[in-house]
DNA sequence: ATGACTGCAAATACTTTGCACATGT
DNA sequence: ACATGTGCAAAGTATTTGCAGTCAT
């Protein structure tokens, strides 16, 4: 996997905006989760950043992970206390946890839908972030499945 | 703070079900769990237990809370990657982290959006669990409030 | 007596941090 | 040269586990 003209000028422009650099292992880092279907955890980010950068460590992926984070380049997805994951779609959505392959997926939310979950709180509170997981098994599902 | 005779026959009926012991700490543990408002995590579990059992342990504070879990009289709420807190409210429901006072209260989910969100996903689709959690800041919360 | 429960201390899992070295401008 | 980034090893946090001793029936 390499990373593709467009998503690299992504990352340099995000990255420029607060005033950090981009660098070969923040390139590593964001291609695997920009690409990724997946929701990967940080192990399997570090383990597929290694296959392009075998020198690259586990604190660095949390590190540029972290970076990523601050230029909203990607976003964290926690299943109760599993280790947490990490997707590059922004856009408010809901995701279900299969139990029987353990694969994460991303549900589609409606607009009208997610604006009467906001309803839900008074009037003057300002949310920051909504978060809908759903658990159960999805159908047909293969027994541990990896993407 | 006393378990109620009504609590402490609903714990025993409960653990009986599954050929479990009532035992006073699980008792106490499900007097502190059950009377609180709060949202309390392990470690506030722990505090408040003590008033009125100062032998027991962190451990066994846990072991009762999983014990009492799989009664199926209390549950879990996880936000992100936060310290694990326990309620006793087992009605389907969405829950609010103030982030200003870091309080968490229910919020009332009406039975038809709840449904609504169901129906996100295709209809042979087993959901165990839905997870609805708002972050933000509650007008007018102190900081850091304690119940 | 027997099986279940407690509670200590150690282990685990995930994540964060301190710091010496490396790198880019 | 200077500020920033990397990567190792160590620390931290929340939770779980092994096991010897204790308790209830």
């Amino acid at each position: 996997m390499q990373v593709s003209e467009e998503n690299q000028q992504t990352l340099t422009q995000a990255l420029d905006k607060l005033g950090l650099r981009s660098t070969r292992q923040r390139e590593v880092v964001y291609s695997v989760v920009g690409t990724a279907k997946d929701h990967p955890t940080a192990d399997e980010i570090f383990a597929r950043s290694r296959q392009q950068m075998p020198t690259i460590s586990l604190a660095t992926v949390y590190n540029c992970l972290e970076t990523l984070l601050e230029c909203e380049l990607i976003r964290q997805v926690n299943f109760e206390r599993e280790s947490t994951r990490y997707e590059p779609n922004l856009k408010p959505h809901a995701h279900f946890y299969c139990d029987k392959s353990g694969q994460v997926v991303d549900v589609h939310l409606p607009e009208d839908l997610y604006s009467r979950l906001t309803e839900l709180l008074p009037a003057s509170t300002s949310v920051s972030s909504v978060e809908l997981n759903f658990r159960g098994k999805l159908p047909n599902s293969p027994e541990n499945h990896q993407n």
